[in-house]
DNA sequence: CGGTATCCCGGCCGATACTG
DNA sequence: CAGTATCGGCCGGGATACCG
């Protein structure tokens, strides 16, 4: 397959104003892709996607939560009991991005011993001064 | 094939402390995402990289380019001339992220409608005053 | 061309307190 | 339990100027 063959789409994220750029960056960025992934595994309420995405507060977790609902990405559904339950669960869509969210985490995951090496190898080669080779 | 059956690596996303959460912030934000799909089209030099990425200040490129360089997921080849030469291009890495980075962009893109009109029902529902279903 | 250095603002984000 | 309100620090990121 060719991922560079762009279908004829009236959006285009290469271009400044594309909308998709906003609804891209609740998808990845710092809470909204753990967010995904959580729900991708069942529904769940808000504390126990507190507990799962370790280190998330609850102002980030609602605004990341609001933001996704907003977006068509996730189903909101309360209960009105005393004490209030409220479960969120991925829509259609959610689950079509989290589908494709996922292998991208799990390669970086998986690859994450290559990555820090690399990193070493670049933090190495500055702090001896230069872009010379291996001979010196 | 099942999502959520997580192998066992030594790094977890969930947990605060994974160093995957970097890395996957470099790779999906703002600016990173777009410059590792421009490269996966080519090798690209640095004014041709800002070009193509639609309104990408030079520090930020320069910024994100250090990050991906540094990650492992970018190479930077430098030719000693003048006027100066520099091409950027996607290292094997770098192509593996790229791979599954762009099924998600390109399936955001695609489903856009639908998301812009999430937003629309979602602002309507607010606006109109609450949480009633179409009935009032 | 291919960057770096500096200034500065907005908003991301965490901490804390409060509500139904 | 499931949030909202408010404050304040930090830093992402744009604008501008400058360098080899």
């Amino acid at each position: 397959m060719d991922l560079t063959e762009r279908p004829d789409l009236p959006f285009d994220v290469f271009s400044k104003a594309c909308p998709s750029r906003g609804t891209l960056e609740h998808v990845t960025g710092r809470w909204g892709g753990l967010t995904l992934g959580a729900l991708y595994e069942g529904s769940l309420r808000f504390n126990e996607l507190r507990r799962r995405v370790d280190g998330v507060s609850e102002k980030m977790l609602s605004q990341t939560l609001h933001a996704l609902e907003r977006d068509g990405l996730v189903h909101r559904e309360a209960q009105p009991t005393n004490p209030p339950r409220v479960d969120y669960e991925l829509t259609a869509l959610g689950r079509g991005v989290a589908e494709r969210l996922l292998p991208l985490v799990h390669f970086v995951e998986g690859n994450m011993a290559e990555i820090l090496a690399a990193r070493e190898r670049y933090d190495a080669m500055r702090a001896s001064g230069g872009a010379r080779g291996a001979l010196g």
